[in-house]
DNA sequence: CGAGCACTTGACCGTAGTCAAAGTCGGTGG
DNA sequence: CCACCGACTTTGACTACGGTCAAGTGCTCG
């Protein structure tokens, strides 16, 4: 389990709240309040963030590192949700909903967080109303999100899936995306193998759609036919 | 597009607001605050409540009848997000994050709806914080069920797919079901066809483990053998 | 520089999609 | 109240796509 700071300064708090969306539109000595509550947490690589069972009513803030979210099915396949990169967050479920967590999440770098009771951020929500809308926006993003991968899954052939992932990530233009995880982990993410991500992937760069840059690098050339592959 | 009153009693209005969970927990002068800034809508079965491009930035909340939620694709494929039933509702997206609509609102049958302005109900939070944290609630509850929804999605094999849903649906309990749409929706929300959808529950039937009843209920009558089949 | 892990490639097989058609339920109108 | 029509659902045969298993290659990080 990860590591808590007792003695650290505010500044770090302040670090770590500011980087994030949810707190960006609030005052200077708002952003101290919000920062005055929040606790930092370390996790080590492949180390646990939380995992399923446990009612932990607070909000993970990722700092600095990634963390990965992920559903265990019973075959032992892992659904990966979503990867968190910095100035994302987790646990708001768990913290709007009094239910255990359903998921697992694991620090895939060594990884700084921050987090927030839920005590403290419901006393923050009644003093600044803007914070409430802040993060109904971030939820309601996240939702769509969440909708438009449950639109990609449903989708039954694995070549329009892919496409319809890269177009999305690439903002429908050409130009170099940067892959948020793993190819193992894309593959998850998208509902296929390993294997068929790397099939479908190399039918791609062959038809002259796509092109890879290293491992963790993925350069649309030409979006029209990306777009019309893809389904969505 | 759909028929507004205008010459409505207040009564109207509260029935509705009283009606959804996310206003539940408000005083009776809360309501009828709420109920003061709510337009109720009429959809004719069949009728679209909003569609793809709206800039529409109000919340719509069902009262009377069913709306189904779906993406169009490329294709001509259906993909049911989700079906809502009284008291559900819609557009919190187009609320809180500046966007048009990427998916379509249809009654399934003669519905009656509330619609709340973003700018009604910004002001409604300010006044109100235990409506922010109801409609912060609402939403970590969808967001749970879209991410639910995904790791179905992500099961390769139909069968464990539909079984998952069942076992969702029913509770984990056995009982009697009352499917919230019809066998082809179903199927497009599950990403498979009707006919896979057919197969596989007539399977699940073979095998005494559901029972179906008409068209729309299906009996579960072994839930652990439901369990068992499920991969979740 | 080396070891291990991520990724790729290949061959085979099973499952679900497709197309076509029959069957059945439910609602509407006489 | 019953009969009909239309949509939903089911069934069947065929095909192909992707999953599985196995082995090979190449980054990347220590």
């Amino acid at each position: 389990m990860a590591h808590t700071h007792q003695h650290e300064s505010i500044e770090q708090e302040l670090e770590c709240v500011s980087q994030v969306p949810i707190f960006q539109r609030l005052a200077a000595d708002q952003l101290t309040s919000v920062a005055q509550v929040t606790r930092p947490v370390l996790a080590k690589k492949g180390g646990a963030v939380f995992s399923t069972g446990e009612v932990s009513q607070t909000l993970y803030i990722v700092n600095v590192g990634q963390v990965r979210l992920y559903h265990l099915t019973e075959d032992g396949r892992e659904q990966v949700l979503r990867v968190l990169n910095p100035g994302d967050f987790i646990g708001e479920i768990a913290l709007f909903t009094d239910e255990i967590h359903t998921s697992y999440a694991e620090a895939t770098k060594d990884s700084e967080l921050c987090t927030i009771s839920r005590a403290a951020l419901t006393a923050l929500i009644k003093e600044m109303p803007p914070l409430s809308m802040a993060l109904l926006g971030a939820l309601a993003d996240r939702l769509k999100t969440a909708e438009r991968q449950a639109t990609l899954l449903a989708i039954p052939d694995a070549l329009p899936r892919l496409a319809g992932y890269l177009q999305e990530v690439s903002g429908h233009r050409a130009g170099t995306i940067d892959l948020p995880m793993s190819k193992q982990d894309l593959a998850a993410y998208l509902g296929m193998t390993p294997e068929s991500l790397s099939r479908k992937l190399r039918q791609l760069v062959k038809d002259g759609i796509v092109e890879t840059i290293g491992r963790r690098q993925i350069k649309v050339l030409d979006a029209s036919s990306l777009a019309a592959v893809a389904p969505v």
